[in-house]
DNA sequence: AATACAAGTCACCAAAAGGTGACTAATTTA
DNA sequence: TAAATTAGTCACCTTTTGGTGACTTGTATT
């Protein structure tokens, strides 16, 4: 058996696979989706493409395992849920709005993802989409429906309108002119006032929503 | 000279050009971005892929000429704004959002231009974006922005997110199972709570911010 | 009807892309 | 260290895709 560890010379499957991996990462991230051939996947890792069909089976394979070694969402998987919740969640969403909205912006592979899950039907994407919708009914059922009780409904549409406005914009900032609604996307000021934005739409909702309620 | 109007038979060079701008389409509905290759386009339109070369110099440009003759935003372009406004143009804009809402749900090529638009950097493309952006400019200088005054940045920040998302949740619904933070957005029911929420948030941003500044 | 020209077809080429069999070379195991 | 195994290379084939020259057919003009 070769031993293990960081070996980065001679010959390692384990290590030419990831190999593959980045490159399909540095591709996506490069040149997107319709970058992501066997040949130039092959020339990107600097390998030969046989290797692709031995080890995952093919382009699809490879770029399926890919896309399952995206974890993306096991890191905010209520990992800093706070304790006592006093205010119906408002403070930690709206902490989870803000920080989403920054890692997007930075993440350009989690862009390409969430830009081919608009394009594609693929179940390895399927997968990543039913593991943040479950990831996400808990926090709602835990956190959030309790608070608005029969106004949760109403709450979490409008969550889904804020959340994927901060996936949109983020999305439209990486390519366009990145002014959207008068907004420039790529300067720090635009961003900060999207933010207050965030913020006061969830500050109006929750004393809304729960002024009507009580 | 020939004959002009409703000939559908025989050699003319208009009827042709059109049938392959409509074949871009279809394509572009049924499979997307990806499958406009000229060999398939000229399948879908019947034709020999050698007359795309003649008309249009190539599919690159056939499919730029495609993307201009979709003048999206021509039918919104305050054709019709209320002659006198009272109350800072929300019932204009909440009609404005609720009637987008359907309407891009609806118009499968919208969707697909909506999306590759946040795929690929392309001049006809950008032409749309600048067109709709020039179109919102007016919309929001003449009417929102004297009513919020100091306040009329932020309420831009707040109408990108409520934009966006509607945008988001619309090419959303059209690929993955549609259900997102726990709405179903397929149903009809799930589309009245987001129509609710939409509703909500400009009703509590026209209060709220109205309110500060008062 | 003869001519001229534009519309449309077809066969063909070249390059890119996907895919594989047969080899060489390193590494492990006996 | 010899045998067996596995990692990696290379040449080659097929299919798909983009692109064009040379042709035929229809249409309008005279």
């Amino acid at each position: 058996m070769a031993e293990e560890g960081a070996n980065d010379t001679g010959r390692n499957k384990e290590r030419t696979k990831q190999r593959f991996l980045d490159a399909v990462e540095q591709l996506l991230i490069m040149k997107g989706v319709s970058a992501l051939k066997v040949n130039d996947i092959a020339k990107m890792a600097g390998l030969d493409k046989k290797l692709i069909y031995n080890y995952f089976g093919g382009t699809e394979q490879l770029i399926d395992e890919y896309i399952q070694s995206k974890d993306f969402w096991s890191n905010v998987k209520g990992e800093m849920v706070p304790e006592v919740i006093t205010d119906g969640g408002q403070a930690f969403v709206e902490e989870m709005l803000l920080s989403q909205f920054d890692y997007v912006a930075k993440d350009k592979a989690f862009q390409k993802l969430l830009l081919w899950r608009l394009t594609e039907q693929r179940n390895s994407l399927q997968k990543l989409t039913d593991a943040q919708e479950a990831n996400g009914e808990t926090l709602l059922r835990g956190i959030t429906d309790p608070h608005f009780e029969d106004q949760s409904t109403q709450f979490r549409a409008i969550m889904a309108i804020i959340i994927g406005g901060t996936y949109y914009l983020d999305l439209y900032a990486a390519v366009n002119g990145s002014v959207f609604c008068g907004i420039d996307l790529a300067t720090d000021s635009g961003r900060n006032e999207i933010k207050k934005a965030l913020s006061s739409l969830l500050n109006s909702t929750y004393k809304g929503l729960k002024n009507s309620s009580e």
